[in-house]
DNA sequence: GAGTTTCACTGAACCGGATCAGCGGGACCG
DNA sequence: CGGTCCCGCTGATCCGGTTCAGTGAAACTC
């Protein structure tokens, strides 16, 4: 029942525990045919390194940490995670790495948590999410030296490596789609104001209107839920000066404006477009399929995961820019009424 | 830079490590004085316990696995894993536990993945998830003697403790839901065949069928896509006996057949009604929202992982039955045409 | 053939806590 | 006033790996 420890193996090859360590770690200093012996004899009775022995000797911790800050009740419907998610372990898997997930209700909880696990040495280090303009947890990470690797922006990473792609050019690549179908009032149905890619794309919009000659409009924000995405959907419809398209900033709430829209009367796309944001499965599946904007998120987390084992690996790591999403326009956008 | 131990707390008190030690566990043998005096200093140098150190000492790893078994692809749109793992994590965050989580391939990765978080002592336990009928993770679980929680019906569980809803009663509600309204030709888009609670809810649809006198039909099985959904849909709205209602199975494949439905020019609910299964969000923001069955799948989560934590703690655990699932009569189901 | 190098391996220290036997000293008892 | 008990603490050992200095023997060198 008890686990078998190299001891075990040294005792029945007839060797030191020493050799067996170093047999089994492919470092040189036994000969092949007692490494052979060894190797044979680890097999045989199912032994497996002990991970706390060995992060006690110096090893790391052959794990990586992942803190998810958002309510619960909307994390399920966000596809984005569980992508991100299945990206980072397609790199973890290969090398033997672990993930730690945790959910916390603020960034107070969050760097608790990083504070916690840093200490106690679970983790080599974190991946950062969601990032926030002038973001507490990045200074907190450079304080602590503990390798972290930001999703998002480098602006808002602060001295530490980031993964991003251009949001700005992918704005700019949906308003001209809008453009070039004819339209001319476009509102825009944003994510939370202190998100930093929220700031980006705001800027990026109001930018890119500019640039095309289409008329002024502001951001509404909302928590990214389906119910301020219907809420803010049906003060713009119902306003004076009705958009003839609107560019949502996640699935969600541009499903729930589709709704909205629909329900009000208003035809999609005839009466309205609508434009998604980081497609998912969900845009495929409703009518009309949604026009969004695509991009590898799985890709993002692998490759943020590369970065972050290369830098726990006390290599020094710059960012790296993803390709920016790219429009897929479907069904829902079409010349205005 | 490096982290304090507590021999650093020791030579900074004048006291022995071992004093140190049973000051911070709360353990008699230290003076009250002496304890709050380390305490300070603990505190002070910002001591946390060495995860590695207590590990190897017997303590327990701290953390609970969780393997997730799904194409990536499928993963996102599912809100059923996030609002578990917020459930799970509720549990565990109280008690500084960690979650563990990896995504695998198939049921042998799976397996593999286990082995080695147990080998390596790096869970206490794991909770198993989808299980099929005549799982192979259960005896491999029995034969290793680790500490699992299945989420699912008792009977596919082995000797393994399960938390478990009444499917069978949820999909009864259903039918006598549709039954009153008047349907009499209902259909079924069921998940993969070969998952226990499919042939369940599979079991309970055809027995429902017969105890209110509707019309036999077998269910049409799919993978839980959209796009596996939206054919089976179409099939079934294109066959010459059209069902009058359908069960979907989840949301995802009830928002396809939505969509189908709609395309082809059918009216929800006044041509079809629509049950989908599992309440989330989605099944709120499209248009008609979608009845459907509803649980309370945190709270399942989180007594899964209060079951695990005390099983892993040496105690003898039994199952418990979760409140099943109740309809949730929304503006997709009416009287047929 | 003596000296040097290389090889294969041993024995012990080390990582940071937990735990236990033991010890000095004060309090209490008879 | 001597004996016993308990409190508060020390010092050592253990957990299971890693690592390093050292060792004995064989191989090579001149």
């Amino acid at each position: 029942m008890k686990r078998p420890t190299i001891a075990d193996i040294a005792r029945r090859a007839g060797v030191s525990k020493g050799a067996v360590s170093y047999a089994l770690n492919g470092r040189p200093g036994v000969s092949e045919e007692t490494r052979a012996r060894i190797h044979a004899i680890a097999q045989e009775i199912g032994w497996r390194p002990n991970l706390a022995a060995r992060l006690l000797s110096g090893a790391g911790a052959g794990a990586i940490g992942l803190v998810v800050c958002r309510p619960a009740r909307f994390l399920g419907v966000e596809p984005f995670f569980m992508e991100l998610i299945s990206g980072i372990e397609g790199e973890l898997a290969a090398r033997s790495y672990a993930l730690m997930l945790q959910v916390a209700a603020g960034h107070e909880d969050e760097i608790a948590v990083y504070r916690r696990w840093w200490g106690e040495g679970r983790v080599d280090g974190v991946i950062l999410v969601d990032l926030h303009t002038n973001d507490p947890r990045v200074p907190v990470m450079e304080k602590l030296g503990m390798p972290a690797v930001v999703i998002g922006h480098p602006s808002a990473a602060g001295s530490l490596p980031a993964v991003w792609s251009d949001e700005a050019a992918a704005m700019r690549e949906v308003l001209e789609h809008l453009a070039a179908l004819g339209h001319r009032r476009v509102a825009r149905v944003a994510g939370p104001a202190a998100l930093a890619h929220t700031a980006i794309r705001d800027a990026a919009f109001v930018e890119s209107l500019a640039a095309l000659g289409l008329e002024e409009a502001p951001a509404a924000h909302t928590d990214h839920t389906g119910e301020q995405g219907a809420r803010a959907t049906r003060r713009l419809l119902s306003s004076r000066s009705r958009p003839t398209a609107i560019v949502y900033d996640n699935d969600v709430t541009a499903l729930a404006g589709l709704s909205v829209a629909q329900e009000m009367g208003l035809r999609v796309p005839a009466g309205l477009s609508v434009v998604a944001w980081d497609d998912s499965p969900l845009c495929q599946v409703v009518r009309p399929p949604l026009t969004t904007t695509a991009r590898d998120i799985p890709a993002s987390g692998a490759r943020a995961a590369q970065l972050l084992l290369r830098m726990a690996a006390g290599e020094q790591v710059t960012g790296v820019e993803d390709a920016a999403a790219r429009l897929r326009p479907r069904g829902s956008t079409a010349p205005p009424p």
